[in-house]
DNA sequence: CTGAAAGCGCTAACAA
DNA sequence: TTGTTAGCGCTTTCAG
């Protein structure tokens, strides 16, 4: 008494042998409905459950998904919020396929190779979700050498399979709203070029303005890291010499420093310049103005993430990338005048 | 070739017995120098890495921790990127121990409890770190069941070992600040009396107020639901009726609400009410004008959840709950007229 | 369909 | 000190 029951007990309760109550407690096939009966019976019974450890040595599956974020994560994707909706959307596609979700926080890519090549050894995860690749990526050879399935979110620069926020439809999106509320100068306040969403982002921008007929000036291309005291030192800077009416800005945060920088020159939002950014963060939401902001449904992005991860480990070739639509709120931050909302999610084509 | 090596290959290569070669692995004693020499040698050689289910299949640890949060994520405890920073201290001192952490998000306390039940029964975590521990609690008794260690972040009602926030002593500082600013009618928007950190931030607010000889007033103690909607519309409601020059917000997104409400009676932050409130997050921070928050640290939160679990495990009774101290952010919003900056950590006592 | 037996890779008595 | 031998609890051939 005391110990749990194991499936000795239970077959020996029902009756039967290890490996064909095994099979009923499985539930596969080539077992009588009557024995089945009888050991589920007794399994019941004695309040039996399976070991988990047990189960994943006898069938060298682990069962186990390795998230590794190889940067601090409020730095995730530029927003504190992110993560959570990243994360959340993960674990609930990882549990639907019957999947544990372990967690591997490392502050740079060289913690997260040794993260990887320790998980790697100890053959304790059936696959990894590496987040923000760069182009350094040095845990790609250990990936490569032993055979467990990855996928990364975000661009890679390496050939790997990835999923990935539609950057390029997200930004596009957010700046026709612009254009489309009359503006014909637009500024763009990047993030750094090593983030791979960022050039996504430039050509989104870029497709937009020429979807529209406009002219891309490169002078209005700004870049700042995506925190607000950089963007606000930037926008301050380089603001006043230029003749712009709408600014994009590439997250959140860096809006919000662009609007700090704009008010401090005079120039008030909405009235004086219009902004539209990526990244619907609390902060979005709650400023004022309210900004608009392309909501890049994270959820999602991990939820697929893990899907597709799930995938490649059941040995489907699904290669492709997956990229997440965002989707356009409109708020007061890109008003000209009057009303707006939300805009619906799939874009029209016209 | 191809399989990777096991520890009876080691010990074949190094001439010795597979339980002589456990032991010279794992750095125990009763192995002589020489021999512990010769089995690290050939493990070397060979590459070998122990296989972490095998180990823990054997002597019973699963050497994991699991995470369960019976709540969205970004309602954690109030605010988005509380998540993330309580996740990473968590992360820290778990690896720190050698063990890993493992995810389970639930959206109830039922499906939750159902998530504790399947994590004991598989007997796949050796310690639970649980939040937001409600009145209800079901899966108490399942835990009494097993014998596994667990701690709560934040107070639960029943006698079980948590960490929190130091509430109290948070909010003390906070409506103290505001005391010294000269303020004299403070009003308390609070949350949810079913929290028991409001519970326990009402009594800061309390405590605050009677150190200072000022009376508590019962009708300037509000409250909402910890979004900013239910904020907003609270104070719109009570702010006309009652004189007050301050008034301490709960959480960040309280504050944020509270002040679009003030705004919109005429009530300018912090000219004509100063604001202070809890949580030091992004909003907070580049809200405009910046939020006076009390920043609850945590990371250290997390940190010290994850560390006393360890100890629960290694058959510590430490069971005196752990409160972890937060730290007085002054920013504008709380300014009467001049400067201000960040408060030092320790409240001095005078 | 069912049962006996051989592992999965490692740890841990116990004996030598 | 070191080696032998059982397991840990489950899955999975392979006969019957």
């Amino acid at each position: 008494m005391g110990r749990s029951p194991t499936i000795r007990d239970v077959a020996r309760r029902a009756g039967v042998a290890v490996s064909t109550a095994s099979l009923a407690l499985n539930g596969r096939p080539y077992v009588s409905k009557e024995t089945r009966f009888k050991v589920l019976q007794a399994a019941e019974e004695l309040g039996y459950h399976p070991h988990s450890l047990a189960k994943n040595l006898a069938d060298g599956r682990t069962r186990n998904l390795g998230l590794i974020t190889p940067i601090s994560l409020d730095h995730l994707f530029g927003s504190a919020g992110f993560f959570a909706n990243l994360l959340s959307g993960m674990h609930r596609a990882a549990a639907d396929h019957g999947y544990n979700l372990s967690l591997h926080i490392a502050d740079s890519e060289e913690e997260a190779a040794a993260c990887i090549r320790s998980l790697l050894r100890g053959r304790s995860a059936d696959g990894l979700i590496i987040t923000n690749p760069t182009s350094s990526c040095p845990y790609l050879e250990d990936l490569g050498r032993h055979r467990v399935p990855f996928v990364f979110i975000g661009r890679p620069l390496a050939k790997a399979p990835y999923v990935d926020n539609d950057n390029v439809e997200a930004c596009r999106l957010a700046v026709r709203h612009l254009i489309d509320q009359g503006h014909l100068r637009i500024a763009f306040l990047n993030g750094p070029e090593r983030f791979t969403f960022c050039a996504d982002r430039l050509l989104g921008y870029r497709i937009a303005l020429k979807e529209a007929g406009l002219p891309y000036d490169e002078r209005l291309v700004w870049r700042s890291e995506l925190v607000e005291a950089a963007a606000y030192s930037t926008v301050k800077e380089l603001a006043p010499r230029k003749g712009f009416t709408a600014l994009f800005a590439a997250s959140d945060v860096q809006a919000v420093g662009a609007i700090r920088a704009l008010r401090e020159l005079g120039r008030q939002v909405p009235q004086d310049v219009a902004i539209a950014c990526v990244n619907n963060s609390e902060l979005a939401q709650h400023f004022i103005p309210p900004l608009t902001t392309v909501d890049l449904h994270e959820y999602w992005l991990g939820h697929w993430a893990a899907k597709r991860l799930v995938q490649l480990i059941q040995g489907e070739r699904a290669h492709h990338p997956i990229l997440i639509p965002g989707e356009l709120v409109v708020r007061e931050s890109s008003k000209g005048g009057d009303g707006g909302g939300k805009a619906s999610c799939k874009p029209k084509e016209s």
